[in-house]
DNA sequence: TTAAAAGTTAAACGTCCGTTTAACTTCCTG
DNA sequence: CAGGAAGTTAAACGGACGTTTAACTTTTAA
């Protein structure tokens, strides 16, 4: 953490440093001295570069956000079926989630904040991720199942489900014994698969084994 | 909010009041002068009844994690078929949730805290979770489907997705239409039992529909 | 080569922070 | 009724906060 990164430009190394500490002490508790002491930059730079502390939270949550919509215009906005659309979701959002834990992190906790402005900007994002999702997934499952469940209802549960190896790695790191390990990430993403999808099976009486793509 | 509540004693009005704005602005985020104002107490008082303000947070997270640990207790470790115990545990749970929204979107979003005495305060508690879990619902499932998910893997995940609802829920509101309406908490409910339950039925060839108990 | 642009710096701005103090009032108990 | 405990108050403590300024250096481009 507070190694120098002397390649990388300072613009780069004030927001890597931030992905950092907003996820271990969170927005409120971090103070722009702790950052560009860690990033060895100058206390000024972060506002000459991101404009304000809240301008730095918002390029965080853009740059997280938006691979996340992609990964799921790529895997849900494309032929196949359900099944193998939604399998190939989770497993990249997954793989996603585990190379951003720190942007997971922020993004989830700084959910409830009271901030307006912020909020408007969440919800621009959460807003194309409800309409793919309600199109792509929940349109064609409703039809089946005749039951009508909504995507902002259904998006939350997934995003969830996948988040919370990572949401909760902190504490799980102190409850288990340093001599048992946590469940690799294939073997999570599996776990994952094996519980959302026999739902989609069970109603559409289509057997299938879901096999994680190499 | 602001409204007064004459009629409760003081360290009662700092904690509900507490409870409100951590889960609004962040523990990090939330003054002890306008906790204080909120309250109708004086400022003195907070450190008075709780030590710290860090000591408050820690009431919080007692109280909070003291009635999950009840409903896991209560529900889970009892005479009863697997199905029966964790559909129990969830419609509780989640009726939990539902009464105690703030206080789970504390326990939520203030999670990745560095602070290491938090941590093991929280730890202690997530222990106890674990164990429960180990023993009432992994072991058996391990036993009859051949895996090895351990309680800290599955146990997050049921936490992360009977939490969803609430955690997604000031985003969602603002990404629905205010036309639309969300899902009431007992199809919400039975979602996440016809997600969780298949995965069992489906190892344990038993039929059995899962139907709410009022 | 030179002047504008971009990057970088130390210092200071006013504000809010969590906590503590000491004096005061209220309440309970012997 | 006396006296001590519990509750409550206003005020102040030093420090950290996000932001701004103006001067300085480096880079860029005409």
């Amino acid at each position: 953490m507070n190694s120098k990164l002397p390649d990388t430009a300072p613009k780069d190394r004030i927001f890597n440093t931030a992905v950092k500490l907003f996820a271990r002490h969170g927005f409120a508790g971090t103070g722009l001295r702790e950052l560009a002491t860690k990033a060895d930059v100058n206390l000024a730079m972060i506002n000459y570069f991101y404009g304000s502390k809240k301008g730095l939270l918002k390029e965080i949550l853009d740059d997280f956000f938006a691979g996340y919509i992609a990964i799921a215009k790529q895997e849900l906005v494309r032929t196949g079926t359900l099944h193998e659309r939604l399998s190939g979701f989770i497993i990249h959002a997954v793989r996603y989630f585990d190379t951003r834990q720190h942007s997971l992190l922020i993004f989830i906790t700084e959910l409830p904040l009271d901030d307006q402005e912020i909020i408007e900007h969440k919800s621009t994002w959460a807003r194309q991720m409800a309409a793919i999702l309600e199109k792509e997934v929940c349109l064609p499952l409703n039809k089946e199942t005749g039951r009508n469940i909504p995507a902002t209802c259904i998006g939350p549960m997934l995003t969830s489900l996948m988040a919370s190896r990572f949401l909760f790695t902190p504490l799980m790191e102190h409850v288990r014994g340093s001599s048992t390990n946590p469940v690799d990430v294939e073997t999570y993403t599996n776990i994952i698969l094996s519980i959302f999808l026999p739902t989609l099976e069970k109603e559409n009486e289509r057997s299938s084994h879901h096999g994680m793509k190499q």
